[in-house]
DNA sequence: CATACGACTGTAAGCGCATTCATTTTAGGT
DNA sequence: ACCTAAAATGAATGCGCTTACAGTCGTATG
């Protein structure tokens, strides 16, 4: 590991001069045919990588884009993390988007720098991100609004999830977001017209999130049109987003005096999974005794029995739609009005409603 | 987004030299309180963001780690993969291995860059991450090992699976890999000896990777020791580990002439569960009439019905070790020997095989 | 044979920040 | 009030590369 080559190092070994080299690299084609392989031999020989940091300066654009997103969990949790754990639905999204962004960034020719957010840590972790790409998506709630409005003037961000409203300062930059209303109200929509039910049950969580809170907007909206009484909170609020709290809830809700309700109307998939799980060991059944709902549609929700009707998102769609958002304000004329997207969800009608056949659980074909 | 304000800025502003600027934000306290106020408020005015090109450059070092993967599918495919698509096992893989390397950064303070490397595409993909970050981790077969060769005597470079011998030049590397050769061998000899099964038929991949001929390496090496005829081929190979072909196999499988299996030995998970959906169409019980194992322990297998028999990888585990090998490097006095870990694998012993409840698939707690 | 060009290649000036060394303050001591 | 060590700060240099801009040739033109 002595120190690296340089475009020196090659320059003199070739005999050429560093422009050369650089040229070699940049634009081979300015570079008669016998010298560019004469620099390529020497830097083949030598080990010379070009640093992406001199080249960056030089030339001030990185061809990298970068994503904040929260953390996953517990950095200093161990290693071996329960399986639980690891189907966090924050962590199944941040993949989803990584893997979209990766994708379309790559089709453009940019790599992608990731980092997750130390709750509570330092807040350094955008500044950090934002000194070393051309430019960064960031997921909702992950980054003090302020210290964005900053950065935000200075290189384009897009901000994904949550909703635009609310989040003040913030309103010329670039968003995209889901349609979480009109997803829970088709699908409670569905529930109330297609199925007749009438007794719905809401388990929304306690945490703040925006897109849960629209969510469940949407399925009062689709009750009051419905003509389904319904009360202005969510039956059942549970502490986090969790199958464990899926099961706690069914326990709760089913304690409770007065008539059971027809059907469960779950924030999104982790917790409809654990419900389902409660259920059955509750001796109901699905859907015939209670009719399951979820939200998200996480790849575990058509495999378990019987498959979860929910709401699918499109996060890898998402985080492709972020880079070409970026692309455009990157290779844009001038800065033009923010944009704001919202990607439109379906809602896949599977066993837990009732709908699709009871049995439809196994690997679906193309 | 006029050009960005850069530490002149900021000192003139607040009346300092650049070089106090600096201290500020890499030295805090070797700053007099009262100026740090100063340079930081306007800094905050300015909307100042350091260039990490710029450190990066002056103090040879960028406080960021790299991946390269084999890319998850064509990035010029439809934004919509399909379901079966996004679950591809390589891409799952990839996610752990990012998910396990980005904690483990970020604990020691780094973040992470990915590129996946286009098939076919610009080979410049390793140069690219190479020339932006501090060290970065390779998964097998992902670059070509010559350009490896040459990097890796410049930078840290820690190689992902795939076993270290056959990768000639490589020998300086530091390797990681899981123990596919004995966690097949453990569950074969589970099948043979606690199960009493003695027709086995193996289910492979005409891919050649090091991983997957490990795998079947170790059910040859079980099957002789537990006196269980076996020829040197699997069973059957079938073109890529997916799902689709899981199923098409059993179909190939039971067409055969001759006494049925007893059980069934996957190459990986995709393709037993595949498999188990056959399976079940074609009326078969599994563990009853036929027993049925995959390999890598992805979140799928235990929600399957029955919950499949395999042997976990710790991917992310994989991921972490690589990054602490890595900052091991950085930080390390001399070049010291070259490391090569084999992470051991679990055998889950799960319903596909007769071993747990046969009902038992709901979430499993911790 | 002189003039123009066009194709290449070399020169030189930064890009924005870290850092060493020198210089100026400030804090103690007496 | 005066001297010294410690703390702050400033000046200057270089990290490795890109990029005008300026040469250098070789050759098509007139």
């Amino acid at each position: 590991m002595s120190t690296a080559p340089t475009v020196y190092d090659v320059a003199e070994r070739s005999g050429v001069s560093i422009a050369t080299v650089s040229r070699v690299y940049r634009n081979p084609d300015s570079v008669r045919a016998e010298t560019r392989e004469r620099v390529l031999a020497a830097a083949r020989e030598l080990g010379y990588v070009p640093s992406g940091n001199a080249r960056g300066l030089a030339s001030r654009s990185t061809g990298v884009l970068g994503l904040c997103f929260p953390d996953y969990s517990d950095p200093d949790a161990e290693a071996e993390a329960t399986e639980a754990e690891e189907e966090d639905a924050a962590t199944l999204y941040a993949d989803q988007i990584i893997r979209g962004m990766e994708r379309a960034a790559r089709r453009h020719g940019y790599a992608l720098l990731i980092a997750a957010s130390l709750k509570g840590g330092p807040e350094s972790l955008v500044a950090k991100v934002a000194g070393r790409v051309d430019g960064f998506a960031v997921l909702a709630r992950t980054v003090p609004t302020q210290e964005l409005e900053v950065i935000s003037r200075r290189q384009p961000v897009v901000m994904l999830a949550g909703p635009r409203e609310g989040t003040d300062h913030l309103d010329h930059l670039d968003h995209i977001e889901v349609a979480n209303f009109d997803g829970q109200h088709e699908l409670t929509r569905h529930l109330i017209e297609d199925h007749g039910l009438r007794r719905l049950a809401y388990i929304g969580s306690a945490e703040e999130s925006p897109d849960v809170e629209a969510r469940f907007r949407g399925y009062l909206a689709a009750c009051r049109t419905g003509g389904v009484r319904v009360s202005d909170e969510p039956d059942l609020r549970v502490a986090m987003m969790t199958q464990a709290e899926g099961e706690r809830a069914v326990d709760v809700l089913l304690a409770r005096e007065g008539e059971r309700p027809d059907a469960l109307v779950f924030a999104n998939d982790q917790l409809a999974v654990g419900a389902l799980h409660a259920l059955q060991q509750q001796g109901l059944r699905v859907p015939d005794d209670v009719v399951v709902t979820g939200f998200d549609g996480i790849p575990l929700s058509r495999l378990v029995r019987p498959a979860l009707t929910t709401v699918r998102q499109p996060m890898l769609r998402m985080g492709e739609e972020a880079v070409e958002l970026l692309i455009k304000r990157l290779t844009g004329t001038r800065d033009t009005e923010p944009v704001s997207l919202m990607l439109p969800v379906t809602v896949v009608r599977r066993a837990s409603c009732g709908c699709g056949k009871a049995d439809d659980a196994g690997p679906e074909r193309r």
